[in-house]
DNA sequence: TTAAACTTTCCAGTATCTGGAAGGTCAAGC
DNA sequence: GCTTGACCTTCCAGATACTGGAAAGTTTAA
């Protein structure tokens, strides 16, 4: 089939599935014509990679579980591992968010949202913390 | 000041602080040997900076706070807009990775990261929902 | 025959820095 | 006076994961 079939099938864009091409993620047969042309495997992989990818896998990392998902040598201790680490690096990363979302929601609500210049969100920027204190009250 | 002083008092990388420079956010002026020269306002506009990045706006963002904080004539309501948009963003994302998070984290505790290669991480992977959640009980 | 809908390659741009090379400046110590 | 090391400068390239667009070739349907 051609990419634009295999873009369906997949979920990606043509774009992307001539990307991971590019860099080496799957590789197509051609036709006598230069279009690219898919196979069952390669649909597979593709939706492999696009499943990765939508739980936040890294192009890298999608690299290393095609290459553990075709080893028969694998041990599911290699994939875990790779998982947790993963998992990880998100807990930190909603950490993070959830602490900026945690501020900024202070800042919005103590912030009038009126007609005035005075506002503690700019304040707190400038770092007058006092001034951000004071309108917080 | 240099600016090895200005990246100590505002907490970005001298690096960055060019960079900002490249990109018109903070001018700085210059001595007559060619290094920038750094004084309080600079150092204030760059913490400013530091702080909003810190709290995940963009750098067009920090651009548009900025310029909200000189303008004696802005409105905390233009200031409360672009913080709640941005905050709605955040609050997009967190939920983005927490749904990552809850599937990974599922996926990971069915997986017994042993020896063996039999994986439910990879078989979720795969799309082969049915061996996935067989592994699952 | 013609037009629409595909496909191809290649180049550039997005966002936000970061690393490194090659070289200039300055202050301290010998 | 000279060297050494810590600064500073500019400029170029790279990282991440695509995405947009141009120019051109191919196929399909009307």
């Amino acid at each position: 089939m051609k990419i634009g079939e295999a873009s369906d099938l997949s979920g990606l864009p043509a774009k992307t599935i001539r990307y991971y091409e590019d860099i080496g993620l799957v590789q197509s047969g051609r036709r006598e014509n230069g279009y690219r042309d898919y196979g069952g495997q390669e649909i597979h992989k593709l939706r492999f990679i696009q499943r990765s990818r939508s739980l936040g896998f890294t192009v890298e990392q999608c690299r290393t579980l095609l290459s553990l998902y075709d080893d028969p040598d694998r041990t599911s201790a290699d994939v875990r591992a790779l998982a947790e680490t993963h998992l990880e690096e998100i807990e930190l990363k909603i950490r993070e968010l959830a602490g900026m979302r945690d501020t900024l929601s202070q800042l919005v609500e103590t912030c009038h949202g009126d007609h005035r210049p005075d506002c503690p969100i700019l304040n707190d920027l400038a770092g007058d913390a006092e001034t951000a204190r004071s309108s917080r009250v």
